[in-house]
DNA sequence: CAGTGAGCGAGCTTCCGCTTGACTT
């Protein structure tokens, strides 16, 4: 028994302070929230005041349970929760659930967990604060009442199961509106010109001083003619200009900038970011992972500071403290950092050996010097002309902190040539004339915007304050399952560009191929994404808007200072919202992305594609009076309704193809999820990629295919019985397996597959398959 | 696991933020 119950958020900090506090405190967790609004019946009664109707959440009863008794025997309670609204929140309800009365209960709160701290916690005790907790209920409330009013909105008037929300709507808008911005984006194309002079070194070797025009020419008219001015043009060297400059360390991790990093430099995707550093936080590797702090804490910067001086010396340490301006920081945390600063790696996996370290060295990094550039630049002027050459070079004077750690950046690294930062340009004097080697002329194309990633998706919501940090990874994953967004792979596309060149007084034309607009691991809308989006923006533009959430904070922090009540808040929100949602139910069509792509030209028949209930698909033909019925066929992968054409839309009915009978079957092919296939007695035999062509594959090649699917499967079969024709043991690609009724089992390993009776597996379908886990319908 | 695109229409879907396991292959 246990004078004093002190309740935290997570069991891992739990166990940290419990350490600090002694064995008169028992330290345990509440694990977040712990009750949330009814789910059933909207769990607000909206004729009364807005008032919540809170319910133990299903998964947090035994803790519940637990709390209360360990309450019940304790004589003080502390709750310490996060100081920001959500703990406040957590508190309070802790307060109600637990019953807990108010002299045996007190709140407190610390950002760092020391010793220090949390006894100067323990002294400094202070009431929940109402307002803080009222600021959190309108944000609870107001979000369940935007998603559970508008998701309903788009069962009805798009498709089933569909979602809304403040926060999901918003992010899918983003990767949207930058899916048109590409789409309609037109590239334009320039010339480049690049040169290469030969000077001597100090040791009198020739070495290359690469160089770029200053101007771009926009016509290969004007490239051309340069060139050729060149050929019999003189270079010299006009001025060199050297600069200082100076580079400072990025800010300690936050959650967001951690995903950013950690998808950049480790290609982590956001939530394996995430589990990764949970596993570290939980080992007392790393202060905790969600956070929008980028506050150290003084002992983490002495720490850091004896570190690096030890380590390097004096002049690469400078002490910084650094402030959160992003927009809706709550700053209840420190900022990620090693909980131990001089363990510079960590035994574990590899993810987290790499995680841990990138931690390590930005943390690091941001206590130490600036780092010390000399930049040069040299123009060089051509005798015939009035353009200038300039080549550019980096020098690092000092390092600095770029000795430990440098931050990468999102930018595609296209400007790969003659100015290439971190260069040393070789020794030359004013007026040195250069021989030109190698002068070229490159048509270059300006860039489309770029798609999200995860991370850069996180970045742009995260500057706008929407989300927290520890739903940024919960918000790209609900986006993807609602059908919103996809990740992908595209491949690009063949492009062609131009390039002149001047060598040895000879000017030479040619055509090249380039592959433009491959993508990997990025955001696409769907379909479903584009007209849902649409039909928000249309029918809800207050939700849509990108500062909807910035507005909304800044009632909530009045609320929290006390200055506005929450239920008027919720009141003036609600009033014109739910006209909103009326007028949506009673105005508009229902809503299916429909696109009218012309006639066909054979039928005169009108082509339209749409969204059906098994997705996006293309219409020929229209239902009539006279009975008459239109032609379906479903968009294929990589095909969509804002981009389609035409001619793609005809293509798709031309399939199913019947290419005749064999052993008196009907033979077809046709497209499907896995790509064309032939269709012979409800069996499925794939086309060989990249030989065989749907639209012009003849029976003869598809009887082949059928007959060697057959060899094969005849291969795979180790076992029938005559009893039951149904069951069979297969040989499939993890060893054998048992097969009944289209479901499979397993066979222990180690058993003689062949040796197997009927009743031997009727056994083993008895005892297998679990379940699967999961929604799946 | 590749088809389907309507029809009787039951009963269900859905939000954001705070936390950690319990699940497979």
């Amino acid at each position: 028994m246990h004078e004093n119950l002190v309740i935290v958020e997570s069991p891992a900090k739990a166990k940290t302070i419990e350490k600090f506090l002694g064995k008169d405190y028992l330290v345990t967790s509440s694990m977040g929230h712990i009750r949330d609004l009814e789910k059933k019946d909207f769990g607000i009664d909206m004729e009364n005041n807005y008032e919540p109707k809170y319910v133990v959440s299903p998964d947090k009863k035994k803790i519940v349970t637990e709390l209360k008794k360990l309450a019940k025997e304790a004589k003080t309670v502390w709750i310490a929760s996060d100081e920001d609204r959500e703990g406040e929140a957590i508190a309070w309800h802790l307060k109600e659930t637990l019953k807990l009365k108010p002299e045996k209960t007190k709140r407190i709160v610390f950002h760092e967990i020391t010793k220090d701290a949390i006894l100067r916690a323990i002294e400094n005790p202070r009431p929940i604060d109402d307002n803080l907790v009222n600021a959190q209920q309108a944000r609870r409330v107001l979000d369940r009442i935007v998603g559970f009013e508008v998701s309903p909105v788009l069962w009805k008037k798009v498709k089933p199961s569909l979602s809304a929300g403040r926060v999901q709507s918003v992010a899918v808008r983003l990767i949207v509106e930058r899916e048109r911005e590409i789409i309609s984006f037109k590239s334009k194309s320039s010339f480049r010109v690049t040169a290469v002079f030969l000077v001597p070194d100090l040791d009198g070797n020739t070495v290359e001083l690469k160089a770029e025009l200053k101007r771009r020419f926009e016509t290969k008219e004007e490239a051309e003619a340069f060139l050729e001015k060149c050929n019999t043009a003189e270079f010299n060297i006009a001025d060199i200009v050297k600069k200082p400059s100076k580079r400072t360390p990025a800010a300690p991790f936050t959650t967001s900038t951690l995903q950013q990093e950690a998808s950049r430099k480790l290609g982590f995707s956001v939530s394996q970011t995430m589990s990764v550093a949970q596993r570290l936080y939980e080992a007392g590797k790393i202060t905790y992972m969600r956070t929008d702090s980028v506050n150290l804490s003084s002992l983490a910067i002495n720490t850091a500071k004896s570190q690096i001086i030890s380590s390097l010396g004096e002049k690469y340490h400078k002490v910084r403290q650094y402030k959160t301006n992003s927009k809706g920081a709550q700053e209840a945390h420190e900022a990620i950092r090693p909980t131990y600063i001089d363990k510079e790696s960590v035994s574990g996996s590899n993810q987290e050996k790499k995680l841990y370290e990138l931690i390590w060295k930005r943390t690091i990094a941001s206590q130490m010097a600036d780092a010390e550039l000399e930049r040069t630049t040299i123009n060089i002027n051509i005798s015939n002309s009035q353009e200038t050459f300039q080549a550019t070079g980096e020098i690092i004077v000092f390092d600095g902190f770029l000795r430990v750690y440098m931050e990468s950046t999102d930018l595609e690294d296209d400007n790969v040539g003659a100015t290439v930062s971190g260069t040393i340009l070789p020794p030359v004097k004013l007026n040195q004339q250069l021989r030109a080697d190698l002068i070229e002329a490159t048509q270059r194309f300006t860039q489309k915007p770029p798609r999200y990633t995860e991370a850069s998706l996180v970045k742009k919501l995260e500057e706008q304050g929407i989300g927290r940090p520890s739903t940024y990874a919960p918000i790209i994953t609900t986006v993807q399952n609602r059908g919103y967004v996809v990740k992908e792979e595209r491949p690009g596309v063949e492009r062609e560009y131009l390039q002149f060149s001047l060598k040895n007084n000879e000017l030479k034309k040619a055509v090249k191929t380039e592959i433009t607009g491959a993508e990997k691991n990025k955001l696409f809308p769907t379909d479903v994404g584009m007209v849902v989006n649409d039909f928000l923006i249309k029918y809800f533009d207050q939700i849509m808007d990108l500062s909807f959430t910035a507005n909304v904070e800044i009632e909530f922090d009045e609320v929290a200072d006390g200055k506005r009540v929450w239920n008027e808040v919720i009141d003036e929100f609600y009033q014109p919202f739910h006209q909103h949602v009326e007028n949506a139910l009673e105005v508009s069509e229902r809503t299916n992305g429909e696109r009218i792509l012309g006639d066909d030209p054979k039928t005169g028949k009108p082509v339209s594609v749409k969204i059906g209930r098994f997705g996006p698909l293309a219409q020929l033909g229209e239902t009539t009076d006279e009975g008459e019925k239109p032609q379906f066929a479903s968009l294929r992968s990589g095909q969509h309704l804002e981009t389609i054409t035409l001619e793609e839309a005809l293509d798709l009915f031309k399939l199913p193809r019947d290419l005749g009978e064999y052993e008196d079957k009907k033979v077809t092919v046709a497209i499907g999820r896995f790509g064309p296939y032939v269709r012979h007695d409800n069996k499925f035999v794939s086309l060989e990629k990249g030989v065989d062509d749907p639209y012009t594959v003849q029976l003869d090649r598809a009887i082949e295919l059928i007959e060697a699917k057959r060899e094969k499967d005849r291969k795979a079969l180790i076992k029938t019985f005559d009893e039951e024709p149904d069951l069979r043991i297969l040989n499939g690609r993890w060893g054998p397996y048992v097969s009944y009724k289209k479901k499979n089992y397993k066979i222990a390993k180690g058993t003689e597959a062949e040796k197997l009776t009927l009743e031997d597996c009727k056994k083993i379908i008895e005892e297998g398959p679990k379940p699967k886990r999961g929604k799946k319908k």
